[in-house]
RNA sequence: GGGGAUGUAGCGCAAUUGGUUAGCGCACCAGACUGUCGAUCUGGGGGUUGCGGGUUCGAGUCCCGUCAUCCUCGCCA
């Protein structure tokens, strides 16, 4: 390389008219005149329009798109009517005096484009051309912002960012572990961390008081738009604290981040909303509370009904009745209300029951199994009129909420009710410590086993559903970015736990053993939280998925295009591990 | 594991009820052009319609299977 640069191709303003630069970049596009050219040079930082006389410098003849180039030359300011307000560069050009041809580059698969409308399959398996276009560039840029301004506010508070283990101990617990077997021990296996949970929670213990860390989480679930399977958190956990110290910590991180990253002041402290009352007001535990529409419950006003729906959910356990009124529904297409079942069928709700008021009474869907006076006690209640829609759910608590809730998320979309300006965070707490598992039979830990309960622990065996933990989350805009608790810091309290879950003395002594030795030794109070980072970058920046923030994305079924992994081994390989696979994929072409 | 969508030239899309030589825009190649702005103008090349079967005189189109990608339910302490 013989010109090296001496500017990027987004600074140069008329200010610099005159000066002599050398320029870097990619040739994004050619605009031959035959007797000039103009050169659109682009790197990171923008991009310049380069001048050239090809009598001069016949091998600019020979740029494509995508080539490396070279340019030396002068600033100057573009003739009046040839200057473009619409870029930021466009008042000066660049009068190449050299050319140097730095490489050439095959023709992209797709066009290098701000709007690509290249399907993702392509883009991902050229995630590297990919990544040259402005958007995809911006949310990389955009989260390195974001992790460099976390551990500056996180440092700022007194906290150390501290490395724990990536091959760790496997736990059958929670989701699925990626395993990794050890060569120099045959037969065994580490699994990579779904997070640092216990290691954070053995620094606590260790006395390091405050620690942080910008981790990867490995969880072999499904994917989803939103859920990769190696992932991003700022883990942190804090001693002598109680849970609202941790709000404290975070809101502050929240404030700075929305600040500094987009100009958005947010206050604190963020509204709480315990679990129970995000479940029955939104019908989530990630209520999204841009919109209202918010749901009742009509449990009671709705007890003697002789429709066997509502009869049949209320007979079962924890049986409840809510419903979302949707007001002035005149104009709400049947189709509509059809989409609204399927959503209520897809979340496990049987079906879903509605109605529309009207002056005499009611029509539509169940209105004939209703009864005037338990119209008119709805009316009441809802403090509904004539031309509102009522929506009702009947079953299981969190089936009818969660299916009503989705019913109310696919209105609220519908209508277009979300506004989408605003920021709305907020805690979730008093989460139920357990939750049942009617496939296994048995009560498992909501959060993990090592959340602080709020409450005496009943005797084992009995209902634990009212149990509830200092256990909590952090929405934004109805995503779920970040969840934590306080521990549990006394033995005793930790052996009851596993009493609960059934786990024998033998069995936690086998999968946890050596936390349990680490919370002998005088284990402080301590509590912390994970943030999902790339989902805040994917809030942040208005990205519909999570890919988008992630600079080498997996599809959802767990490729990567552009290396095409998970791959087959080499046999060598496996011997060493000594590793038999019963079932393979399909061989290598 | 279940449900849904998509797959036609390098890219984005079209192709009527199953019908004749599978089109259009961009990109690409060649030529022209001294003020363009994702230049313009003229001309040109490029297709095993994801893959495998089947129905039919005839399949991009219909049927079955399969693969890939996306969305989603379950799952994700």
């Amino acid at each position: 390389m013989r010109l090296q640069r001496t500017r990027t191709c987004g600074e140069l303003r008329a200010s610099d008219a005159g000066s002599s630069v050398v320029l870097n970049g990619w040739v994004d596009s050619v605009r031959d005149h035959g007797g000039l050219l103009f050169l659109e040079l682009r790197d990171r930082y923008g991009y310049t329009q380069v001048v050239v006389d090809p009598e001069r410098h016949p091998l600019v003849r020979e740029l494509r798109a995508e080539f490396v180039v070279a340019v030396g030359g002068q600033v100057r300011l573009r003739p009046g009517d040839a200057k473009n307000a619409a870029k930021p560069t466009g008042e000066i050009e660049v009068e190449a005096l050299d050319v140097e041809l730095l490489n050439r580059s095959k023709t992209p698969p797709f066009e290098i484009v701000d709007d690509s409308k290249t399907r993702e399959e392509l883009r991902l398996e050229y995630r590297f051309l990919d990544l040259r276009r402005r958007p995809a560039l911006n949310a990389i840029e955009f989260r390195g912002r974001m992790t460099g301004l976390i551990r500056r506010v996180m440092q700022d508070q007194q906290f150390i960012e501290i490395e724990t283990p990536i091959l760790m101990k496997t736990s059958p617990e929670g989701a699925r572990d990626f395993l990794v077997p050890s060569r120099v021990q045959p037969g065994t296996v580490y699994g990579l961390p779904q997070s640092p949970q216990l290691f954070k929670q053995t620094l606590m213990v260790s006395g390091l008081d405050r620690y942080f860390q910008i981790c990867k989480c490995f969880r072999d679930e499904d994917l989803r738009a939103d859920r990769q399977p190696e992932f991003t958190q700022l883990d942190v956990e804090m001693s002598f604290v109680r849970q609202e110290d941790v709000f404290r910590v975070i809101e502050r991180l929240m404030m700075t981040l929305y600040d500094e990253l987009l100009g958005q002041k947010v206050s604190a402290p963020f509204p709480h909303l315990t679990y129970h009352e995000a479940m029955t007001r939104y019908g989530s535990d990630k209520p999204d509370t841009r919109f209202g529409l918010e749901l009742a419950m009509v449990s009671d006003e709705l007890r003697g009904s002789h429709f066997r729906v509502f009869q049949e959910a209320l007979a079962k356990p924890h049986g409840c009745i809510p419903v979302l009124r949707i007001p002035d529904a005149e104009a709400i297409p049947r189709r509509l209300i059809d989409e609204a079942e399927g959503v209520a069928k897809s979340y496990g709700a049987k079906g879903l029951a509605w109605l529309k008021l009207t002056d005499g009474g009611a029509t539509g869907g169940i209105s004939k199994f209703v009864t005037e006076a338990e119209l008119a006690v709805l009316r009441a209640k809802l403090n509904a009129r004539t031309g509102d829609l009522l929506l009702f759910g009947a079953d299981r608590f969190e089936i009818a909420l969660t299916a009503i809730g989705q019913v109310r998320l696919h209105f609220g979309r519908a209508l277009d009710l979300i506004d989408r300006s605003k920021t709305h965070l907020l805690w979730i707490t008093d989460f139920p410590l357990f939750a049942w598992n009617p496939d296994e039979k048995r009560w498992e830990a909501m959060h993990h086993m090592f959340t602080a309960p709020r409450q005496e622990l009943p005797a084992p065996g009995e209902d634990l559903s009212k149990v509830t933990g200092v256990l909590y989350d952090l929405v934004l805009n109805g995503n779920e970015i970040a969840s934590g608790s306080i521990r549990i810091h006394r033995p005793e309290i930790q052996s009851r736990i596993f009493e609960h879950v059934g786990l024998t003395r033998e069995e936690a002594e086998g999968k946890f053993g050596w936390f349990l030795r680490v919370l002998d030794y005088g284990a402080p109070p301590h509590g912390g939280i994970a943030l999902g980072i790339d989902r805040m970058v994917m809030i942040m920046t208005g990205a519909s998925s999570l890919r988008d923030t992630i600079a080498f994305p997996k599809t959802a079924s767990g490729s990567c295009l552009m290396t095409d992994s998970p791959s087959v081994p080499d046999q060598r390989q496996l011997d060493e591990l000594g590793i038999l696979f019963q079932r393979r994929g399909p061989p290598e072409p």
